[in-house]
RNA sequence: GCCUGGGUGGCGGAAUUGGUAGACGCAAGGGACUUAAAAUCCCUCGGGGUUCGCCCUGUGCGGGUUCGAUUCCCGCCCCAGGCACCA
């Protein structure tokens, strides 16, 4: 009995070999053309998950599979290492965050490794070592000198008895996670990165990123949210002041009859200053901008507004408007000022029947007559132009042209494009990230700490307390210094960077990791650059993606790097989801909690919830630990590039791995058992005339090369391709080795098992190196070639012909390949079974499919 | 509301350019081997009918184009994701 399938045993052994061989070790020096293939960098959170092993499981067949091909793989792995969650378990249990993160980093390490991914360690990077951070405040200083970094004051999640500034996922329905205390909003001074500067640059290499989902090309323009229209001065009446506002509907002006101010803007207090509204705007004001971002953005929110008191003018019917503040209007939009058109605006129309606001009808739709006191709601669509001066009788969408061309001229407004997209703000007020590196002076003001004096180093020895304060403003030592200008005693600025930072510039990092002269060797950047896959989760679609193409180009404009985008194809797997399992009065339980299906607490019957994400919360999780531990890496690996497409979410399955797992065995068995019959067999070299039995063989073989290397190729998809090897594993197990004698035979059977464990090869490295080496091999099977199709050995001599009748499948016949049409068309209309169907019928027409089929059209 | 995807057996999914719908796997059922079990191997497996040859029907629903539609077009329903008082 040979020995039986050992997944633990020699998986250690392989992961061993590989890294003794330096396999995966590359340089740029090499006259291979090079593929860079990158996956997104895990948060050392503590152990890896199934999101990571099917991450990192589509990566690693796609890296070994294109080594295979000849190519110069760069694969890295490293760390995105600052973050809340290690200041988290600092104040939970007192472990300094920078021991929490690298004992993660050591501990998934291990993972990783156990998993047999194809990673140059060498290059291995953690974005809160010295050495990284060190460059990206360098980084941040030259944005600085370029006008790309600047200071304002804005408004952040603030909980008053933490003492602390709260992300928006840290603000659970207006209140505060950790405290349950209503979460207000503060307003701070805050750094920010000027990516609207880009703004048209990234929209338009949307459409130049053909390598890109277009989901996400979708959703990237779609948060860019270009909108063009004009900017329209409000002169203010009895003040020579104006407001001036943003509008996408020029062609409405004559419409507007007042004018919303969104309650941040300080106009708002001003106007109505000194008024009898000044007391009514202060409380209204006061009690909307208290508002948490959540409250505020509801979708039941009630329009509610103040008048301020004071009036402006519209510039071309001359009307007076009145100025309100109302709590719908956006600061953060256009200009915070909105003219209102009630009539053909929705949020204008609700306000205005609110507060008995006048309402003016501008466009006429043609199959009725709108009449102001009728309209129940706004009207949206195209018309023609009433009560609109001289533009009365033109269309509106011609007259959107018409009217800003009259604006520009009159000198109160102009042609304006405005951006959904903001300013990035990366001001942290945390312990656990990468310094600003910026001081105050009293006398000098805002400095720069000085490129020599980097890098500001991240001090250790902080207390980091769950409320009051921010660590690092507690931290003398840190925060005292003295002014690079003068001399004089100063303050070092204590926000840190949002860690989207770092992760914007990673993978140009990876190219020249050790570099200490500079941010970015240029040799080795010029080299690898730009990634040609990238491939991680859907959820990184619009903020981490875009983050680093703005950093690319802000890269490139400051002659670090050469390419205009960072990621030429980009693959977005699914999430990894399983059943859930809910009491109904215990909520969600682990499967292994259920006794006989009924919940441990109530003994009441379990419900098989919906499928969902694998999170901890739902209990739904698989650890990939224990899996690796009973079916090893391998099995994982298959399982999760198997059980579907990698853009789709995969289902979990404790049956679909056990499938994966006994398909393994049975490619095992189908070398180690006959090993020593097939060990010193050559495989067929197709040189030779071969029995039917064994044509078909090697067709099959042919056929899969074929189908497995354009579905890794040109689709990833790796399901179709696994099946496909499956197929010819079963084709292989209908010959019966052990009581084969005949040397041809065994050679077709040879070669089409050395194919199948080549083909599997990247996708379970481990089982099929190992094969390898029984199959003969001295080497590893990654130094082995990717196979060939022999395209003679796909030619079918004779191929089978469906024979429809009007449009039936009625008869399959088989028929010498090169066989002409007629012949064709003749063998099907004498065909037994389709003259059935024809026979006593006008025949109006036969279409004839070369190589596919004969439709025979009767009446 | 807008923008993306998607809807195929009991389940995950195939069908690549309009040409045999359901590959491959899972589950289920049957059989072989075994004292027995596990493992393994073989067979069946959308629904309905059947004289076991086959026949009808079937890819969310309703139309259309076509010799032929899971695939293309129009209308609708449902699901998932993203965006959203964006002026």
């Amino acid at each position: 009995m040979a020995e039986t399938y050992n997944p633990e045993e020699i998986e250690n052994k392989w992961q061993e070999y590989w890294n003794k061989q330096k396999l995966f070790e590359v340089s740029e020096d090499s006259g291979r053309k090079k593929y860079y293939l990158l996956e997104m960098f895990p948060y050392p959170s503590g152990r890896i998950h199934m999101g990571h092993v099917r991450n990192y499981s589509i990566g690693d067949v796609i890296a070994r599979y294109k080594m295979m091909q000849g190519y110069n793989v760069l694969h890295p792995m490293g760390w995105d290492a600052f973050g809340m969650p290690a200041e988290n378990a600092a104040i939970e249990s007192g472990v300094h965050p920078a021991k929490w993160t690298y004992e993660n980093i050591d501990y998934m390490k291990k993972q990783l490794k156990r998993m047999g991914f194809s990673y140059d360690w060498n290059r291995e990077l953690a974005t809160c070592d010295v050495l990284y951070y060190k460059w990206e405040q360098w980084i941040f200083l030259k944005m600085y000198e370029k006008g790309l970094v600047y200071k304002r004051k804005s408004f952040v999640n603030w909980c008053e008895r933490c003492q602390t500034v709260l992300a928006n996922e840290q603000v659970e329905g207006g209140l505060c996670w950790r405290c349950g205390l209503e979460v207000t909003q503060k307003e701070l001074e805050q750094w920010f990165f000027k990516i609207t500067d880009y703004a048209e640059e990234l929209l338009d290499y949307c459409d130049k990123l053909t390598g890109w989902p277009e989901r996400v090309i979708a959703m990237q323009k779609n948060w860019i949210g270009k909108s063009e229209g004009a900017a329209i001065d409000f002169p203010l009446e009895g003040r020579d002041q104006k407001i001036t506002v943003f509008t996408t509907r020029p062609d409405t002006l004559f419409g507007a009859t007042f004018m919303s101010l969104a309650p941040e803007n300080p106009l708002a207090l001003e106007l109505s200053k000194g008024t009898a509204q000044e007391e009514a705007v202060k409380s209204f004001v006061e009690k909307v901008v208290k508002q948490d971002k959540i409250t505020r953005s509801a979708d039941d929110l009630e329009k509610e507004g103040v008048f301020t008191g004071a009036y402006c003018i519209n510039p071309v019917s001359d009307h007076k408007m009145p100025i309100y503040v109302a709590n719908f209007v956006l600061m953060e939009y256009g200009t915070g000022a909105v003219m209102a058109v009630p009539t053909h605006d929705q949020r204008d129309f609700e306000f205005a029947v609110k507060y008995g606001l006048e309402r003016i009808v501008v466009i006429q739709p043609k199959e009725e007559e709108l009449r102001q006191e009728e309209m129940r709601e706004a009207y949206l669509d195209e018309g023609v132009m009433v009560n609109s001066g001289h533009f009365n009788g033109m269309h509106n969408v011609k007259a959107m042209d018409a009217i800003i061309n009259y604006l520009e001229e009159k000198g109160c407004g102009k042609r304006t494009v405005n951006y959904r997209l903001k300013d990035w703000g990366i001001s942290r007020q945390r312990y656990w990230g990468n310094p600003i590196p910026i001081i105050y002076c009293k006398s000098c003001g805002t400095v720069p700490v000085p490129y020599s004096d980097l890098p500001v180093i991240l001090p250790h020895d902080v207390e980091i307390k769950g409320m009051g304060g921010f660590p690092l403003k507690d931290c003398k030592e840190f925060v005292d210094t003295t002014c690079p200008k003068c001399g004089s005693s100063a303050q070092r600025e204590t926000d840190t960077m949002d860690t989207f930072v770092e992760s914007s510039w990673y993978f140009a990092r990876y190219t020249c990791p050790q570099c200490d002269t500079s941010p970015l060797n240029s040799n080795k950047v010029d080299f690898w650059m730009p990634v040609d896959q990238y491939i991680g989760g859907i959820e990184h679609a619009v903020l981490h993606l875009l983050y680093a193409r703005f950093f690319t180009k802000a890269l490139r404009d400051m002659e670090l790097i050469k390419v205009d985008e960072p990621f030429k194809n980009l693959l977005t797997q699914g999430m990894v989801c399983k059943e859930t399992l809910k009491c109904e009065v215990h909520g969600w339980l682990y499967p292994e909690e259920v006794v006989e299906g009924c919940c441990p607490h109530c003994h009441q019957p379990v419900q098989v919830g919906r499928i969902e994400k694998m999170s901890k919360s739902t209990k739904n999780v698989v650890d990939p630990e224990s899996l690796i531990k009973h079916y090893g890496a391998d099995t994982a690996r298959l399982f999760c590039l198997f059980a579907a497409p990698p853009e789709k979410d995969l289902d979990w399955s404790d049956q679909g791995v056990e499938g994966a797992f006994r398909f393994l065995n049975r490619v095992w068995r189908m070398v180690a058992d006959h090993f020593s019959i097939l060990e010193h067999v050559k495989p067929f070299d197709g040189n030779a005339a071969l029995d039917e039995r064994l044509v078909k063989l090697r067709f099959k073989t042919h056929a899969t090369i074929k189908k497995v290397t354009h579905d890794i190729e040109d689709r990833f998809h790796f399901n179709t391709a696994i099946s496909a090897i499956m197929e010819l594993v079963n084709a292989i197990y209908q010959f019966d080795l052990t009581s084969m004698k005949d040397e041809q035979e065994l050679a077709v059977i040879k070669e089409a098992i050395e194919t199948a464990v080549l083909l599997l090869s990247p996708i379970a490295p481990h089982i099929t190196e190992e094969l390898w080496k029984k199959l003969g091999k001295q080497e590893s099977i990654f130094k082995a070639s990717w196979p060939h199709y022999d395209a003679a050995a796909i030619i079918e001599e004779e191929i089978l012909i469906v024979i429809q009748v009007n449009g039936k499948l009625r008869s399959r016949v088989t028929v010498p390949v090169d066989s002409p049409e007629e012949e064709i068309k003749k063998i099907a209309l004498s065909d037994e079974k389709a003259r059935k169907w024809i026979e006593g019928k006008e025949i109006k027409k036969v279409i004839v499919v070369p190589k596919k089929l004969v439709n025979v059209v009767v009446k």
